[in-house]
DNA sequence: CAGATTCGTGTCAGTGACTGACGAAAAGAA
DNA sequence: TTCTTTTCGTCAGTCACTGACACGAATCTG
């Protein structure tokens, strides 16, 4: 019985992602998850705050990378081009993830709750680019927006990416953000 | 006690709102919203999902009245073009429902539970605009991009509203707009 | 108007997510 | 070793939510 907590932490999320994929989301109780991690139910709640967090947790890892890349973009560059060069630096990262991601997709389309909690994690990503672009000197009204539509046009990249990959994620950024482009023209 | 569903159903949304705002969210369970009602706990759960759902009934309308509006732009029209009109066929109804926003809004900013909630209808509203612009001919990829970008520009306007009523709420539609055009318009 | 049907509700029992308090054991420092 | 801190187990408890059953009211039928 270890008490490496980083170790029992991985446990837990390794034995949730497996109860999830085998019994489904619901069908799956903290105490179920907790004893194929070798620890109490008690356990699991001080290491997640509840069911649906123990499925989340490379979220830091990518804000902040993020905000890094949105910093290093040299200064002057107008907003959505500062966005989509701080996307296209993290694609490595969301490549080396994608395993594990595509294992968590179906889980995530079966669970009406995990949906509810992916779609406040991207709602938090897009408040720390905001608080990143308000740090550029953006002005509030307008990074707010932009950091929204920056996220949505990198989402439908992802989306489109893992739909169809005999093109690389760099290339479908680039593409979305150019349909988002031509999509906005048309509205004079 | 009456026997209307209908009444039933409103009382719970009220006394919802009014423990909500005295006593906070977390403060507050099913079996006080339901007591205050003059109902049980097991009635309060035949007429809502969860306690978060008794927040959110509105918008149903919200979504019929802004499909209706899609369809009734004329053809031909570009994607986010035919958003902007929509948008702006709903100012009434947004217009109406504003001081019963106003109370819920304290509410919501106190209680991350009902801010992942909201985001889901959020999400399920994009869900329904993307269908409406398939609908009218708009390919598949686009027309989500499309449908999330416009609700966050309609979101953007309305919370610049909501801060600055100098302004009506057609003016900041407009102007997120033409924000979102110039902001896109750097892109090339 | 009497009877049958349907619908909304109350009651009860139960599951499972989540929390606070306390004690024990392991890990690290002195 | 001994002291201190961290991590865990145990226990008791609250609350969200569900299924099953029964009862009464509204509504429909003849």
């Amino acid at each position: 019985m270890p008490r490496n907590r980083d170790a029992v932490r991985l446990r837990l999320q390794e034995a949730a992602l497996d109860l999830y994929l085998e019994r489904g989301y619901d069908k799956t109780t903290t105490g179920d998850i907790a004893a194929h991690a070798g620890v109490t139910e008690r356990t699991f709640f001080r290491h997640f705050a509840d069911k649906r967090e123990v499925f989340f947790d490379g979220e830091t890892e990518l804000r902040d990378l993020l905000t890094d890349a949105v910093t290093a973009v040299p200064v002057g560059t107008r907003p959505l081009p500062t966005l989509r060069a701080a996307f296209h630096q993290v694609v490595p990262l969301i490549e080396r993830n994608l395993p594990v991601t595509e294992r968590r997709a179906p889980v995530i389309a079966a669970t009406p709750a995990l949906q509810e909690r992916a779609l406040a994690k991207s709602a938090a990503l897009v408040a720390t680019l905001t608080d990143a672009l308000r740090a550029r000197g953006v002005a509030e009204p307008l990074a707010a927006l932009c950091a929204q539509v920056g996220m949505d046009t990198y989402s439908t990249a992802i989306r489109r990416w893992r739909a169809d990959r005999t093109d690389d994620l760099h290339t479908h950024l680039d593409r979305a953000f150019t349909d988002l482009r031509l999509a906005a023209n048309a509205l004079k």
